[in-house]
DNA sequence: TGCAAACCATAAC
DNA sequence: GTTATGGTTTGCA
């Protein structure tokens, strides 16, 4: 049975459903209904769930977790995140792009170029990422460094670079399964972005 | 710049 | 099986 929790951080909802032992899926929205929606868009279909008032241990930690990323925090999730019911190319992308740093961004083209596959294939598995922002999709842009899109809302896409920031000028290159993956200074992205300011 | 065609794994039929 | 669908990229006018 999988359990769905609830939560307002500082002002923003977030989601999490999860086991026992791990979680299955993450999700944030201006709103309880909208971060509860994309969460239970993305479960499994057929799995049986209910929703809890009082977190578990896990979903305690997730939710840690959960606002740190959202804070800009370098945190590395260390838990366990229930990749299996997913197809394995998928598998591969959400784990090339937790590979990505905070203060660093990679482009659908350089994760397809690590990984095989094309970049469009990518574009695919950040839109339906049922670990958002624990996987943080939010650090894959356009190859020209625009930004792309963004299932939370582009503007929550910009907040969150601003927030990892940390002032990196040299490209990086880090080792995933299967290749090399390039990532460039998230600077790269924000002094493209006058045209979006609100 | 802007547009068209190629690209590639999934999900939906 | 087949088709439709993207959070793309590249080439060419």
């Amino acid at each position: 049975m999988i359990e769905v929790f609830s939560q307002n951080i500082n002002g923003t909802w977030f989601a999490v459903a999860c086991t026992q032992q791990e979680i299955v899926g993450t999700s944030f929205g201006e709103t309880e209904p909208v971060a509860l929606q994309k969460l239970l868009d993305n479960l499994p279909i057929n799995a049986p769930f209910q929703v809890l008032f009082t977190p578990s241990n896990l979903a305690k930690t997730a939710f840690t977790l959960l606002s740190d990323m959202f804070e800009g925090k370098n945190v590395k999730p260390k838990i366990n995140l229930s990749f299996t019911h997913l197809p394995a190319y998928t598998q591969r992308v959400l784990l090339a792009t937790m590979q990505i740093p905070a203060g660093y961004v990679a482009s659908y083209g350089s994760v397809a170029k690590a990984i095989g596959g094309g970049p469009r294939a990518v574009g695919n598995v950040m839109a339906n990422n049922c670990f958002a922002p624990l996987v943080p999709c939010h650090r894959v842009v356009k190859s020209d460094f625009t930004l792309g899109g963004y299932g939370g809302g582009l503007k929550v896409k910009i907040e969150l670079l601003k927030k990892e920031s940390h002032g990196f000028c040299e490209p990086k290159k880090i080792s995933v399964e299967g290749g090399v993956l390039e990532v460039y200074p998230v600077e790269h992205v924000l002094s493209r972005l006058p045209k979006f300011v609100a």
